[in-house]
DNA sequence: TTCAATATTTAGATACGACTAAAAATTTAT
DNA sequence: ATAAATTTTTAGTCGTATCTAAATATTGAA
């Protein structure tokens, strides 16, 4: 059984290898859990000992399928702790991470699977991204950011990349939530602002915005 | 902010205190941790310097105010959250336990608060015990133990001393919920047993039992 | 009241997860 | 191709929370 440090470090690599695809840097490891590549060099090997990664000294970590498995179930458990906090709880969006980064370690099959029934089986957290399976498995999406988007394309707004409060409090404050209508009136070429209709009112969102908001072609 | 070890120690201080009356000693607080008496000495030291406890070597420890009120809060956790499991998420009342040793240590002041209101502010757990209040004062309950009924005396069961599941798993059996009504028929000197009428029907109730089920006279 | 039993504390060790400083390997640039 | 820059690893240290073994204080019994 992972300890609770190992399975923040299971987390931070498989966000980094963005779904397992790609081996991740030691520094890159390091710097994501906000410590020293040292440390991270010290945990590798004890990820490595336990079996939950690949690792060849200097050529980066991959999570095994234990270890995949091990940080899906840890990413499924902040998830769904994240729907319970809005949905139940009167949490907003932009107030649930903290507290779902301390529930997720919570140790109890039966706690995971009932919180899962409770909420009705949600598919996707309260920023729009997928709630694994009991099996690991990700809800695929067809999402995209809304900076893709050509002209004239109309989409639903379905998810943020970037999940930090000043964010989500910016797309409260300008009513974006998930769900959303958006309409791609034109794009400037100067500052890859984007004009959009949004509530049938016309507005124009900068760059950063389009870059961290995922929508859905509608 | 204390540690999740240093808040296990003010709990098993708490509940060695009988609600903070007696001073505890080093042994007792070992045994309850299931550790080393020299453990316990650490800890206590580290209590101390914290001014979590009032001590003097070989005096044994007393909560101080900081203590007590530290202590409250993590038993106040605990309580709500075994409410939860039981109300909310279909565990039984001697499931809950281990999970709710998990919960009780998240740090969340919103955290605790919505999820008392979600609960509609419950004042007792599931086993009968008392909720504190947000400020760590403990409903006063007029319960008392079974075996100190007398002959002829009707009661409703309110609670459970001991909280293990073979003792819960015991009471379902026999169907003793907490609300059930009990008559207490004639006390048997020999073995300290009690003849009892439950649901209309006549049993018989071993000393142990008597003296593990809270009840209050009705 | 003194000595044996018991309780408590101290001293020194270990595992975990972090750190700094320095060494070694790899990558990049000239 | 080799030197410089960067990345990664190693070596040694520290704080937390545990342990064992030994020393010390308290309690209780003859």
């Amino acid at each position: 059984m992972a300890t609770l440090s190992e399975e923040n470090y299971l987390k931070a690599i498989f966000h980094l290898s963005n779904y397992d695809k790609t081996a991740v840097s030691t520094n890159a490891i390091a710097q994501k859990m906000e410590t020293r590549a040292s440390s991270a060099t010290d945990m590798i090997k004890k990820l490595f000992e336990k079996g939950l990664i690949d690792y060849q000294k200097y050529k980066g970590v991959k999570l095994t399928d234990d270890g995949r498995l091990a940080a899906v179930s840890v990413i499924r458990k902040h998830r769904l702790w994240e729907v319970f906090l809005v949905d139940k709880l009167r949490f907003s969006w932009d107030e649930v991470h903290e507290v779902a980064e301390q529930l997720e370690h919570i140790k109890s099959k039966k706690l995971t699977r009932e919180l899962d029934a409770f909420l009705e089986f949600p598919t996707e957290d309260p920023h729009g991204d997928p709630i694994p399976d009991a099996n690991g498995n990700m809800p695929s999406s067809q999402k995209l950011l809304l900076a893709k988007l050509k002209q004239l394309q109309r989409c639903i707004c379905v998810g943020v990349k970037d999940s930090t409060p000043k964010f989500l409090q910016y797309l409260d404050k300008h009513n974006i939530a998930l769900g959303t209508e958006i309409t791609v009136l034109s794009r400037e070429s100067y500052d890859e602002s984007m004009a959009v209709k949004i509530n049938n009112i016309q507005r124009s969102i900068s760059k950063e915005v389009a870059h961290n908001l995922f929508v859905k072609i509608s």
